[in-house]
DNA sequence: CGGAATGTTGATATGCCTCAACTAAAGTGG
DNA sequence: CCACTTTAGTTGAGGCATATCAACATTCCG
């Protein structure tokens, strides 16, 4: 898919988009960028950037560095995404992203964006709108690290992934891409790489969900959701009227 | 101090506000409310707000609430700030908001929000960058409670409390309020009452800092931003250009 | 003065981390 | 194509941090 048909397509979903915002938005000049290493970064902490990214193929992923040199990985993003959409108003980058793996990425310099904002007010709603999406997956994180444990923490992510894979266009009727390591998942929840092996098999054993080889496997999606007590509320899919 | 003075105070910490931004500001309607009772819900996980808050006096929090019916908390909010400025775009509430003590805050209707973003884009983008250093807020969180252990963890949480206090204009040299109880502070920091007791205990014994009747005393800062790893940056004070 | 909420302490249990060894799979170079 | 290396996944054992339970102290408030 064309970045810019990605991209309409995920505004879409925040805000009522006309014709001429459309056409405005086509008229974006951006740059497309493949990566091709997995863990490659693409933003660092501390980068000032003058463009935002949006996702158009694959997985990235957004992480705190701590003093030690561990990571705490905070969220992924799918295709359609604008993983440093903050960078707009805010100088310095407080964390990293990274690719998870191919991925394909166009940027927009900030320029054109508060340009475009200006004169089309509803296109700025419709990204405020995606960093506001965003921040609630951030609040339902700290939630789901800090008061559920073991299994049903995983069970929660993975509700999460799938229901956001399925938004983007990249999950099938039952499975989607979840290109990670059990020490990545491990460094995402907040617990060791053993605790996210034994609890990963946990899931396989009593036929709930099975990761393997970056690709998440749904076996019984109401198992999943009641074991992560998973509520879709926070990804706000209901469009509201502006 | 009036509602408008708080407010103008804020959005100039986050975009170059000039007369006539002001004088908008100063022209809408808010609606001041008072709140007594400590605990006192505002705003409730499901409501669909027609308004948006400012804190004028006293410290709010947000949370969510779990199936078992127990609380995470996931942020306080000091004078100045917009608690539920998401209700703007998001139309469904995925937390509540309550008062952490006696408190005022200020509603202005989304209407009148939308009108003046139209007309006056910079007003917009300065509470646009108000939520997204919330969200900066709530990805450290994140890590905080998923990878600092004990007595680092409530260290981090006290820097940011103090920081944020501070700018806020609430702060002392060396203390703040922090209206929290032991059960609140293990509710915020995905630990039990009585691991915050201890750890609490061990920060009181280590001359470090002490939490005591609502009051956060800062008796060795350095000490404590270094047991909390602590680096101001992603609290984004400095104001960029727009 | 009594009752409720909050804070403190001790004892016990358990979940998770760490360490460490080993297996399996994937990628590399001869 | 096969040995070799590297990375990812699996398993067991031991110890520690934190949760839970329970009793008690303290403060606050009516």
């Amino acid at each position: 898919m064309a970045p810019s048909d990605v991209l309409l397509r995920k505004l879409k979903r925040h805000c009522p988009i006309d014709d001429a915002d459309a056409e405005a938005i086509r008229h974006l000049r951006y740059e497309v960028r493949e990566l091709t290493e997995a863990g490659e970064d693409f933003i660092r902490q501390g980068d000032k950037p003058t463009a935002a990214a949006i996702v158009i193929e694959g997985i990235v992923a957004r992480y705190h560095t701590l003093r030690s040199g561990a990571r705490q990985y905070l969220t992924l993003h799918y295709p359609g995404d604008w993983p440093d959409a903050q960078g707009l108003f805010l100088a310095q980058m407080d964390h990293s992203i990274c690719a998870m793996g191919p991925v394909v990425i166009c940027s927009v310099s900030h320029e054109q964006l508060m340009k475009i904002f200006k004169a089309r007010p509803i296109i700025g709603f419709a990204i405020w709108r995606e960093t506001l999406v965003d921040a609630a997956i951030f609040r339902e994180s700290i939630t789901n690290n800090s008061s559920r444990r073991g299994a049903g923490r995983l069970a929660h992510f993975f509700c999460e992934q799938f229901l956001r894979a399925k938004v983007a266009g990249v999950a099938e009727a039952d499975a989607c891409p979840l290109p990670l390591s059990q020490t990545q998942l491990g460094e995402m929840l907040g617990m060791s790489l053993v605790s996210a092996n034994r609890h990963l098999q946990t899931l396989r054993r009593t036929r709930i969900a099975d990761l393997r080889a970056g690709r998440l496997s749904i076996r019984s999606w109401a198992k999943l959701v009641s074991l992560g007590e998973f509520d879709d509320g926070y990804l706000h899919q209901t469009v509201p009227n502006v």
